[in-house]
DNA sequence: GACCAATATAGACTTGGTCTAAAAATTGAG
DNA sequence: CTCAATTTTTAGACCAAGTCTATATTGGTC
């Protein structure tokens, strides 16, 4: 199942059958930040959801949202990537895909795939098995 | 010019001389940041930098160290590589290559540019340039 | 060698993220 | 339903990488 590029907000019920689907028990507080993770955004840090639920004035803690989100990434609900040096970024978009990285902004943008074609993998060192491949093109000027 | 991949230590001499080609003006402490930079590891973090420094009781300041590494990178003497959510990388190969990152370990590999081939890249956003591509290869297993 | 701009420095500070120990909620067995 | 065991949440202390600031030092130029 995969979430689409953009998808408008969704209820609790589907946030719930979506935890459900990836083996998570949904608690109150996974649900609200499954809600944020979901709703809108693509590109989501820590502190981002830490602030959207202040806006809401819902008191998750700050543990429980690092907690969270390392969760849904293990669970395969989110994908971990990795750009700004200072900030870790989660993403909805489960799509094999890329990014451009806006280095100016700090932005990320998704880039489809079928984009960017790797025709050719190097050889994994012996006894290692891949655990995924990242394509990021850094942009800058003007976004 | 090009730093070969296992280059061996450099002298004062080969450094300063490597610190102007760049335009960068070949300080005491650079020039001791540039041995180790460019003596032996190939992938190093502020804090290994440090810590070498250190073991040779050279007492270059930590702003110095952070601020000469991200002096280097910016008159491209070396590469920053952002792999690790939590401690940022610098490569002394500036030949085009790409890395395989070792998730268990957290070390880098270096992957030749010619075992992976990007036959295609997507438009770039309206109004930016390339600043650079990298591919990541996150292994996980005994290394 | 004197002067000015460039550089280095210590150490305080910020910040993203983790840890801990305790409270609260959930589950399941009887 | 009730109690105990387990899971989850929590506040806040903590940590470490990296930045900032204000001062001292240096190096290059005349």
């Amino acid at each position: 199942m995969t979430v689409p590029f953009n998808s408008p907000a969704k209820s609790r019920a589907e946030v719930i059958g979506l935890l459900r689907e990836h083996g998570v028990t949904p608690t109150q507080q996974r649900v609200e930040i499954g809600q944020i993770l979901f709703g809108c955004a693509q590109h989501v840090s820590a502190e981002h959801v830490l602030d959207r639920l202040r806006a809401v004035s819902s008191n998750v803690s700050k543990a429980t949202v690092y907690n969270t989100l390392g969760l849904f990434a293990e669970k395969g609900l989110i994908r971990e990537v990795v750009v700004d040096p200072s900030r870790l970024f989660y993403d909805t978009n489960l799509e094999p895909h890329h990014h451009f990285f806006h280095v100016d902004s700090g932005t990320l943008e998704d880039v489809a795939a079928d984009q960017i074609t790797i025709d050719q993998l190097p050889q994994l060192p012996e006894g290692t098995e891949i655990d995924g491949v990242d394509v990021i093109i850094r942009v800058r000027g003007r976004s």
